[in-house]
DNA sequence: CGTCCATTTGAGGTGGATCAACCCTAGTGG
DNA sequence: CCACTAGGGTTGATCCACCTCAAATGGACG
């Protein structure tokens, strides 16, 4: 892993201008959290399984996806962060799954350390660590139906509406991942997604301004493919 | 669901007597926090999807599944808890999963309410939830990986693990569950269940008597079937 | 304009699902 | 105490959704 505070990216800000919405609300008014900013460039790891935890992150521009290897390579994502999301909150020592940015990604970090400090006295910023785990164990409760249950088709139609929740911007979604990690998010290979994105555009469900500019034309018929 | 006030089996006893090891440790020490105890028969219904969340409950003998349903009813398995488990715990208003007994369950219970207004003052209750929200976290992250990548042989071999890890005595285990449990536990049917679990003991992995209790007879060759 | 990688598409194979008996065993009632 | 029954479990035969392997196409970038 990179070490932030040897990068000639580094700046310091002080936390506490928290939007609304803001994931890292609950924890950004506590007076004496620094918050440090750095930049991954394409496919950089930022940090590794099992590496210890030092650091919580908040996604400001960018994607990241979060992962676990099996021995002979096969790959599970957990789950894609973006702008705004906080990820690398563990409660142990170390980290449990691998980062990676998925294109040229900046975050905010802060120590674990210091949020354990503010955590010890404010009890608000307890609740909001507790927050924003119950969020990601909720997220992996959805995605375990998904991966135990679903079909193909339906688990593509489920990460379309996901994505389009989650980054359309005037109807349109730009999809920051490629192919692969999107099979490795739903438990398929990349072909399958590409036939069924295919299948979907045949269809008229959805419309392509390239392989990752997407519209979707009628989301009504989405929420019912996907069970 | 049941309304446990109404309930002849109902007693009240102090919270207070944490034992080491004891998931509820770290708020039983809490002054005012009072549990009520309750007996579910199998298969009933302890609470459901979307239900409010009034309770956070703890398996004191027997065990319970908890599950969601797709419309079609294929169901997926999220967790199995077992005796000492804390299973309800949630951040917002609802149940994400049904709680149902596998077997006739004992299981302790408190108010929500009386564990947020416990929260609101005592920092260590609040990190206690966290510290559970994050075991719960733990355990889906790592059944994603399962659900997603991992064969059927991979997947039974991982189950049996983790069922001797925590339910074996004098290293034979008694499960609960039946055949269409764990195979909507594992993503699988219960037809491969058994073909797999028939497949370890004709080379011997593991031994049965009765089909619901088994001894593991070579641990180290299971876990290089993991994956 | 050419190169490279992502994506699409095609053809064929297979692991696990489905459908269908059959078997075991715990529980029940005679 | 034993025959009967029902529900859980096993096993077999077949099917098919998705994977694998392979090739063609396309789009981004130098």
């Amino acid at each position: 892993m990179l070490t932030p505070s040897l990068s000639p990216a580094v700046g310091h800000i002080a936390l506490g201008t928290a939007r609304p919405g803001d994931q890292f609300g609950a924890i950004a008014g506590h007076a004496g959290l620094v918050a440090t900013e750095f930049s991954y460039k394409k496919d950089a790891e930022i940090y590794g399984e099992d590496e210890p935890a030092d650091y919580v992150y908040q996604v400001i521009r960018g994607a990241v996806r979060t992962y676990k290897l099996l021995s002979d390579g096969r790959r599970q994502i957990g789950a894609f962060h973006l702008p705004g999301d906080v990820f690398g909150l563990e409660s142990g020592a170390t980290h449990r799954l691998t980062a990676e940015a998925i294109i040229d990604t900046s975050v905010r970090l802060v120590k674990r350390k210091s949020l354990e400090q503010a955590a010890m006295t404010d009890v608000a910023v307890v609740r909001g660590l507790l927050d924003m785990t119950a969020d990601s164990l909720k997220h992996a409760e959805d995605h375990m139906l998904l991966l135990g249950r679903k079909t193909a088709m339906e688990r593509v139609a489920t990460f379309l509406l996901e994505m389009d929740r989650r980054l359309a911007v005037a109807g349109m979604m730009a999809l920051p991942m490629c192919r692969r990690d999107i099979g490795d998010y739903l438990g398929l290979t990349l072909e399958t997604v590409s036939r069924a994105l295919s299948q979907l555009h045949d269809e008229g469900v959805l419309g392509f301004s390239g392989a990752r500019q997407i519209v979707l034309r009628n989301r009504q018929r989405l929420r019912g493919m996907d069970a």
